[in-house]
DNA sequence: AAGTGGTCTAGACCACTCT
DNA sequence: GAGTGGTCTAGACCACTTT
């Protein structure tokens, strides 16, 4: 039982600081110096209550704001938890260098063997349509130009890290495995390399914001986590555009490493 | 009044999914298919009990799940609007690069002058001392060193968008202009350049999370914006650490851009 | 003064987990 | 069955903004 040990404090009545505050402050600080560390559980609601002399949605205020902030997390039924940080995987710069690729593998299986995690891929949804406008826009389509979809989801040791939608012109990729569940060795890159589109760069756009419903659903995500969205453009030696691809990921299973030139 | 034409259903009370949620899906659906702009103001709680025939917490809950979305804010005596998104700051990977130090001026003033934005620096704070041990060890310092210690808010046309602390080796920032709150024309990368430390390349490593409080209230965060954290190091050309810089970006003002080797 | 959101109380019933 | 969190009601008083 963590109580005694937390909630050495009352709160100030007199304070303009709201009750649910001060008391979500304890519970902060108490995280803070790791008298609650990872996986430990809180003081129940009916113990806050009772500590502080409060009602129930005083203490409950306090709890949801901690989860907010991201700190802990509700169990229905069993507690409330100082939240685990999952293992966090590093992306690296050059994770689509071409070395990489030749090895056979995409990037994600390459990189979760690396950190000794089990991969896994799932919702592999493969169809051709018109992509969205401003899709079409940056591959620089024709009006009315298709492209292959393939969306999947990601795992690492069962849990769902990130969602990716990508999009390739259809002269590209039809005909081809990249318009198959399956795209073979190496994953799509591979198959545009052997069909001449050598890839000279990517370029990746980073933005945060936190998931909406259908996004937290499919990571799996407890309230209090953003989303990474990353969209990412592969452009082959020609400097064409030959594939974009729209990534939802998880925060707190991501850093993200970055080289810039300093000339 | 946005009420009538936003509050077209009702809700089904044998449903499964809590009232408060199917209310939240309602509004959240309206701010999607844009019957509600960016701020717009949304019904009031009392108009939400009355359309509903909910109690009040009902109304209340609904619209705070929205707010931890990011889509709403709420302002005190006034009503709730959805969020206004600011300008996004876009942040090349090369804003770095060298020529854009020749003329003069730090990364972030030239950046914003280009957006035709107001920049602005406050909270300057320059001390001299021990950094953190993680810290110490990324820079490579023997046991005991000191830093140079710059920390300092960004503001663009007033609103707080980053605040930042550098560490640069005592040794080669002490007695210099980098150990003063201003560096000099260039900023400290100058500094260091014609002290002979020619940069070579960055690093940066990116993740994403809620703000604690501390950064919520230097960056006035509305609930349901997370934050960029940005750690960045500076190598000269002997490949020596010469800077580590952190820092805390409001995401929903930035949009960063990577470029990636294909080789 | 009227309307808005912010905080708080004191109950109720429910769904889930564990023993 | 006991304990936990999830939802909901019906009130109250307050602080802030606008008219």
């Amino acid at each position: 039982m963590a109580t005694a040990s937390v909630l050495a404090e009352a709160v100030d009545p007199s304070s303009d600081r709201a009750v649910y505050r001060q008391i979500a402050d304890h519970l902060r600080a108490a995280i803070g110096r790791e008298r609650l560390g990872p996986g430990d559980q809180l003081p129940s609601e009916a113990q806050l209550m009772a500590h502080y002399g409060v009602a129930r949605m005083t203490a409950r205020n306090a709890l949801r704001l901690l989860q907010n902030e991201g700190l802990i997390t509700a169990e229905h039924g069993r507690g409330v938890y100082v939240r685990a940080r999952p293992p966090v995987r590093r992306l690296a710069s050059d994770r689509f260098a071409q070395r990489h690729r030749k090895e056979g593998k995409a990037a994600f299986t390459v990189e979760a063997e690396q950190a000794g995690a089990h991969p896994d891929v799932d919702m592999i949804k493969v169809t051709t349509g018109k992509p969205p406008a401003d899709v079409a826009g940056l591959l620089r389509l024709a009006a009315g130009s298709k492209t292959v979809i393939r969306s999947r989801r990601y795992l690492l040791d069962g849990r769902p890290v990130e969602t990716a939608v990508s999009y390739i012109p259809a002269d590209l990729a039809e005909g081809t495995p990249i318009a198959e569940p399956n795209p073979g060795p190496g994953g799509i890159y591979a198959r545009l390399e052997e069909s001449g589109h050598v890839l000279e760069r990517f370029t990746e756009e980073v933005s945060a914001r936190m998931p909406t419903p259908d996004e937290a659903r499919a990571l799996a995500l407890p309230p209090g986590v953003p989303v990474f969205r990353l969209v990412r453009m592969a452009y082959d030696t020609a400097d064409r555009p030959v594939e974009l691809c729209d990534t939802i990921m998880a925060s707190d299973a991501y850093l993200l490493d970055y080289e810039l030139p300093a000339r």
